[in-house]
DNA sequence: TTATATGTTCGATA
DNA sequence: TTATCGAACATATA
């Protein structure tokens, strides 16, 4: 369930985790999932230990202690699990850390849309791929200059992590919900006021979501998580229907009632 | 059986 | 050249 604060929890459990203990083995159920040829990624890893994490929007960065960076990402499922020998590993573990503590650390990726790989340095990567500056971190001037000026409809470029980094699909729905704003809306049509509302729903959606640690019973009544799905809910606001159109190539669900198309 | 899923990438097109 | 769009990727679940 991986976006922002997801990943966010994930980086609390690794460094709650996983920190501080010698790698002494590595299994690779599907080398697919490596980015790396043959032998380079366990080599890099063993006998070494985790030194600190740090997360750019969806991306998690995990520090060795030689100064080489693993990165991690979920794709579309996916999360970490830490354990001993009491426990069973779990399904879909497709790469499997040993810690000399005789702990486990599992990397667990049910569709495999999820992957590692080994890197030099966090920045020069995140430049090298055009990753956007997280969208917890980025200003309301940085955000409003990169918006402002695009031509589409406002939720694919929500989910455009060239832009921003972190956005994913309920979140980009949240987003829209919480600022009443149709999915399908052009940037071009949202004036200034629109830009900034839509900023401030994002900040807040994120910062109740971490601290909630991405456990959605948990998120206040108003919250479109709680209706997205589900043919039958209807609006917080209007009573009226939940609709599913498809945005941008996902899913996309609104209320049509309470969304306004600009 | 078919559709769908909380994501990214790559090639085609404008 | 740059921006945008759609298909592809792998696999479990309803």
């Amino acid at each position: 369930m991986p976006e922002l604060p997801e990943v966010e929890v994930y980086k609390q459990y690794f460094d709650g985790t996983s920190l501080g203990h010698k790698i002494v083995d590595i299994d690779i159920d599907d080398p697919k999932l490596v980015k790396q040829v043959d032998g380079v990624f366990r080599n890099a890893l063993v006998s070494n230990s985790f030194t600190k994490s740090e997360r750019i929007g969806k991306f998690f960065f995990a520090h060795l202690s030689s100064g080489k960076i693993v990165v991690f990402h979920f794709g579309l499922t996916g999360n970490f699990y830490y354990f001993n020998e009491s426990e069973d590993i779990p399904r879909f573990t497709r790469v499997l850390f040993h810690f000399d503590n005789g702990f486990k650390l599992a990397f667990v990726n049910m569709r495999k849309f999820g992957w590692v790989d080994l890197i030099e340095d966090v920045e020069i990567y995140r430049q090298k791929r055009g990753l956007g500056p997280d969208a917890q971190k980025i200003s309301y001037e940085d955000f409003y200059e990169k918006f402002r000026k695009r031509k589409s409809l406002i939720k694919p470029k929500l989910l455009d992590q060239k832009l921003m980094a972190g956005i994913g699909n309920w979140i980009a729905d949240e987003i829209l919900y919480q600022s009443q704003l149709h999915p399908e809306s052009n940037i071009e049509n949202l004036s200034d006021e629109e830009i900034r509302l839509i900023y401030d729903k994002m900040q807040h959606i994120l910062e109740v979501a971490v601290r909630e640690d991405a456990n959605y019973e948990l998120f206040p009544d108003y919250f479109f998580i709680h209706i997205r799905k589900n043919a039958e809910a209807r609006c917080f606001h209007t009573g009226g229907p939940i609709e599913k159109i498809e945005v941008g190539g996902r899913g996309t669900y609104f209320s049509p009632q309470y969304q306004i198309k600009k």
